[in-house]
RNA sequence: GGGAGCUUAGCUCAGCUGGUUCAGAGCACCUGCCUUACAAGCAGGGGGUCACUGGUUCGAACCCAGUAGUUCCCACCA
């Protein structure tokens, strides 16, 4: 049978990965091992995986795999977010298609279309994730809105109402005219735009018309006529004269009161602010302050209503250049100045935020905030990188109320009843509702009642998720068996995210767990960094620079594509994608294929004189080996530890491509025809075996692919559940050896090169060295990998170029082949190198200070230094002296 | 405006408590090789004033101060 000369992930991909499924290895049940848990950040229903979550999903699954094969219980659930207004204008978008509008259509009706919509593509994304190589507890897969889940999204939202934690209360909130629903602070995304200061004239009251005005500066003139004063510093002396008159605004010609306050800053524009109470957030303060009338001008859609009088019927921004014309026209533009500002937009929408007057519920934040943050410093939850603790401390210490009410119906309906008078009871059911107005003293049927048309925002459910998903009744119903999963599985290990949604959700969690669990959520965060195409641009649709996951699986195989969104993002960083890096992923797969070629290819010896590997070399090689890949190992498992995934992926890269392929397979690797000994062999599937443990994680397929090929294996025999490669002691001489004959080997190969010696000629070979009986056992590999005849163990310095591995000797007779003067100035070169470096640690060494100061290993090893200087000084000057 | 981070080879990044021949890795590049596992490969090699300036120290890529550039977070100057 001949094995393809590269390795075709396609099939092995499918194979194994519906393997796993039918064998059940990524559904976990509470038992007696400890559990490691993972709760996916579930994406939004109806999206489609990016790169982000690529990033993302494939660290959920290396930490999973590893943790699985560790011997932990492991459990990664997933699921997706119903994700309101995002899903909701998807859904309003394709009834519009259709023809329809969503105001024609009962709220039970919409939400029959809402969910026939998720049904059809809210799978999408979770089947993507498999073809990445997941391995997700499917059995687990959860939703933000699947009935129990909103039912905790109720109860929490009663049980803050209780604690008076939650209130509804009239206020300026973010208001997106797209999704026409209010949205909380932190889903308002503040971007610097180009925009015009309009200087505009109000005219003074009772004045000559001609003779006296004050000249207003706005970034939106369309707002003015909502304008219900206008303000000036009270120092201002520029103004003393106005205070107390009358103006009249432009196009509207109503009366309004200039007033005074310091909030006016003197320097910016005309030292004049117009104060529209219903459109600013500072202008309703000011308003409540002095008193003044709030006139709203504007449509939940973002256009101008019959109180504008102007411009009725318009669009906000279509209605800024109107009312500019017009007043123009009427000679009260003075002029028109470029100008930069900041503009608050919708994170879900991109629609430029609009501050509205309207009656909302909020979270009373601070009390939830506290506990939350000292979670974190206290290092329960630690944040990894733990750079982002400090913009998490400043977060929490500013945190504001949140705003958790949406004008939406995709979503947990918010269980407030209220009576005809307005006035309201919280409460999980109607008849519960009519039963708390009755022990009010207001005796109410049904049918007197109505619930709150707005349901929760998103993050509202969300930040129940890593208690939701395993027990929905979240308090912890006795009644409710479900709970064995959360004392089991709670709080979970590991989170992995995006810091973009660190004060969203992360912080949120918390507060929850702190709050309904009286327990943190997880234990880590890792929080990765943002994917960004090669000239640092954050990936996205509508730069239309993101690659196509699928297609990248299917050019480079899902391995590949892992280790490519490994390779270079170090926890916190950026990674700036590049599709070379999954080409070096597949690349490295390939080798790893390679590998198994070459060792499937052997001829194992049966002959009784050919099981001995003493004479070849290979006792030395299989020796360094299982010590170079054990203390390899250790390292691997303290970069894990420290969550450098990608640190850990390139230590397992270099141990096979470097240590395993390129030096140990080829010092076992028998001459052409001759069969392998069985020792030898059986120790070289052992190494491979546990090679492919460490690669598991990372390159999940091709790790399994080989791990049954290698062997026949019992059904449950799989890599995905066989045990992780166990800590052991290992021989550290046994390195320094090996490392001194890779010295030599690598010397000569340097020295063939430079000569243009081709392999095949034989070079001899002397050493004068004190450790000449060690570099006896090495003879094979030396032999075998450089070419050289028996090893020459000499006394005095032999003919030929002569090169220092340490501080051993050694000699190669090149015969004719031989440039002296080159080899001269080679060591010459050296020689003035060595005595430079001899001077400068004599140097340190004479001066007292730091004889007396620096710690005496640090002393110690300076004088092992100059020896070992000293040394090298006095054989290079020998042989530079034979060579004249 | 406030805060945090970053600046090391052509690129992306390691570099722990200041001290090992400490200036590293991967990729890219250059040279030579189709050697019977792999050209998606093998062997070898060349690349850096550690942003700049000053300070602390016996000793600084590392600590301190300042400067420049850069990224992110936060913030209601109309």
């Amino acid at each position: 049978m001949t094995i393809s000369k590269t390795y075709d992930p396609r099939e092995a991909e499918e194979k194994w990965y519906s393997y796993w499924m039918e064998k059940k290895f990524f559904h976990s049940e509470p038992d007696d091992r400890e559990p490691y848990t993972i709760v996916i950040p579930p994406p939004n229903v109806t999206g489609v995986l990016h790169m982000g979550h690529m990033l993302n999903n494939t660290i959920q699954d290396v930490l999973v795999r590893r943790a699985r094969m560790k011997g932990f219980n492991a459990c990664w659930v997933p699921g997706t977010d119903h994700a309101s207004i995002a899903t909701e204008a998807k859904v309003v978008a394709m009834l519009r298609e259709k023809g329809i509008s969503k105001r024609d259509l009962t709220r039970e009706q919409f939400m029959e279309h809402a969910w026939e919509w998720k049904k059809k593509y809210g799978g999408i994304i979770l089947e993507q994730l498999k073809k990445l190589g997941a391995s997700c507890d499917w059995e687990r897969q959860r939703f933000t809105m699947d009935p129990a889940l909103s039912d905790a999204v109720i109860d929490t939202f009663i049980h803050l109402h209780k604690k008076g934690l939650l209130y509804r209360s009239l206020r300026m909130v973010n208001w997106d005219p797209v999704g026409r629903t209010a949205v909380s602070d932190e889903e308002v995304i503040r971007k610097e735009v180009n925009q015009k200061l309009y200087y505009v004239k109000y005219l003074v009251a009772g004045s000559d018309p001609e003779a006296e005005w004050v000249t207003i500066a706005t970034t939106r003139p369309e707002t003015i006529m909502a304008d219900t004063a206008v303000c000036v510093n009270p120092s201002d002396t520029r103004y003393t004269h106005l205070q107390g008159k009358t103006l009249i605004v432009p196009l509207v010609d109503r009366r309004i009161p200039v007033i005074a306050d310091d909030y006016v800053e003197m320097d910016f524009g005309t030292g004049c602010l117009k104060v529209t109470p219903a459109h600013d957030p500072n202008d309703y303060e000011l308003g409540l302050k002095h008193g003044l009338e709030v006139i709203d001008i504007l449509t939940e859609d973002g256009r101008l209503n019959e109180q504008a009088r102007v411009c009725v019927g318009e669009d906000r921004f279509a209605a800024r250049k109107e009312v500019a014309r017009l007043l123009s026209e009427a000679g009260l533009l003075e002029k028109i100045e470029d100008y930069k500002s900041q503009v608050g937009f919708s994170e879900r929408t991109d629609a430029v935020i609009e501050p509205r007057l309207s009656l909302q519920w909020f979270v009373r934040m601070k009390d939830l905030a506290a506990p939350a943050l000292e979670a974190v410093e206290k290092g329960e939850v630690q944040l990894i990188p733990s750079k982002f603790t400090a913009t998490y401390r400043y977060w929490m210490e500013h945190v504001k109320d949140w705003c958790v009410s949406r004008q939406l119906w995709w979503g947990q309906q918010i269980p407030a009843w209220y009576d005809t008078q307005g006035d309201y009871v919280i409460a999980k059911t109607a008849e519960e509702a009519v039963a708390m107005f009755a022990e009010k003293g207001n005796s109410l049927t049904r049918n007197d009642i109505h619930q709150d048309e707005d349901v929760v925002d998103t993050w509202f459910s969300s930040w129940l998720w890593p208690i939701s998903v395993f027990d929905p009744s979240v308090f912890g119903d006795p009644k409710n068996p479900g709970n064995a999963d959360l004392r089991y599985y709670y709080p979970g290990n590991d989170l992995v995210t995006a810091p973009e949604i660190l004060f969203f959700w992360v912080a949120r969690m918390i507060m929850a767990g702190l709050e309904f669990r009286g327990e943190i959520p997880f234990r880590n965060v890792y929080l990765t960094g943002i994917v960004r195409d090669k000239q640092g641009r954050k990936m996205s649709k509508s730069l239309g620079n993101s690659p196509e996951p699928q297609g990248l699986i299917d050019k480079y195989g899902a391995d590949g594509v892992r280790v490519g969104m490994l390779l270079s993002s170090p926890a916190g960083n950026d990674l700036l994608f590049d599709e070379s890096y999954c080409e070096q992923g597949r690349n490295f797969a390939n080798k790893i294929w390679n590998a198994y070629r070459l060792i499937k290819g052997w001829e194992v010896a049966t002959a009784a004189g050919e099981k001995k590997s003493a004479t070849n070399g290979n006792t030395e090689a299989i020796a360094w080996f299982e010590s170079r890949f054990r203390a390899e190992l250790e390292n691997i498992e303290q970069l894990f530890a420290q969550y450098r995934l990608s640190d850990a992926l390139m230590a397992v890269y270099k141990l096979v491509w470097d240590d395993f392929c390129s030096w140990y397979l080829e010092m076992i690797k028998p001459d052409y025809g001759k069969p392998m000994d069985p020792d030898t062999h059986g120790a070289t599937i052992a190494f491979f075996e546990d090679l492919l443990k460490l690669i598991h994680p990372f390159m999940p397929f091709i790790a399994e692919e080989l791990w049954h090929e290698l062997a026949e294996r019992d059904e449950k025999d799989c890599i995905i559940v066989t045990a992780w490669p166990r800590q052991q002691a290992f021989n550290r001489e046994r390195l320094d050896e090996m490392e001194r004959v890779i010295g030599v080997v690598s010397q000569l190969r340097n020295i063939r090169n430079e000569k243009q010696i081709p392999f095949k000629t034989e070079l001899p070979l002397s050493v004068r060295s004190a450790n000449q009986d060690m570099y006896r056992r090495y003879e094979p590999v030396i032999r075998k990998l450089a070419h050289t005849g028996p090893l020459q163990l000499v006394n005095e310095q032999a003919p030929g170029v002569a090169f220092l591995v340490g501080t051993d000797e050694f000699f190669t007779d090149l015969g004719s082949n031989i440039d002296m003067k080159a080899e001269r100035e080679r060591m010459s070169k050296e020689l003035i190198y060595l005595q430079g470096f001899l001077r400068s640690v004599q140097a340190k060494l004479s001066n007292e200070r730091f004889v007396q100061n620096a710690r005496p290993e640090v002393v110690e090893n300076e004088r092992q230094k100059k020896a070992d200087a000293e040394a090298k000084i006095n054989a290079l000057e020998k042989n530079l002296a034979g060579l004249e």
